[in-house]
DNA sequence: TTTTGACTTGTCAAATTATGGTAAATGTAA
DNA sequence: TTACATTTACCATAATTTGACAAGTCAAAA
């Protein structure tokens, strides 16, 4: 499958009619990575999700968030329990202040 | 620091008055890994956490909970937008059938 | 149908991180 | 101190991730 992030960027890229090539280079990778990335085929650094945002001239939280809930689902989406983990994590992440 | 399940298998074992080494034994692996695993500063595998389960008379369900929640927790636990992105991916985890 | 350009696939080496162990240090109770 | 439980420091290896390159597919143009 895909990921929230690679669909996200390539349905940005093509409203700004951009090649892949293109924000390749404007991102100082070679165009294949930049295809998997689209593809979901790899998860892309923090700082290069930082980068997308400026080149697709897109909400720089916006992506973040979909990037982390990627690498989250990640971790959960073979298991049986995800649903109460996440739910523990989320208590656990509102007492940090 | 720490963890849950660290916590959690440290006062299990502490109840059934078991030593590290014991508990290291019949899990086939030694006592520092498994003082380690106590103290959240490895996550053992899933395997590890069913056989720690059955040696410590514990609920399964429970403990592979609170292994996959320390395991979110460190993807999200410095991140800004983690209570979005965990939202994002329990809304996505209710959907699969 | 041949060519061109966009995109994808497969593979690989290098870098990074995870894993599991040993030896030594520390703590603690008798 | 002595004995034993636990922790810390370090290290070698294994597994995973990363970025790159070569070659492939595919669609549209010529």
């Amino acid at each position: 499958m895909g990921t929230q992030l690679g669909n996200r960027i390539k349905e940005l890229r093509s409203q700004q009619k951009l090649l892949q090539r293109q924000v390749a280079a404007l991102l100082e990778m070679d165009t294949p990575l930049y295809s998997k990335i689209e593809r979901g085929e790899r998860i892309p650094k923090k700082e290069t999700v930082v980068k997308l945002a400026k080149i697709l001239k897109s909400d720089k939280e916006a992506l973040l968030t979909v990037w982390l809930a990627d690498q989250v689902y990640n971790v959960v989406k073979n298991e049986t329990y995800a649903g109460e983990a996440l739910k523990s994590v989320s208590k656990k992440i509102k007492e940090r202040k």
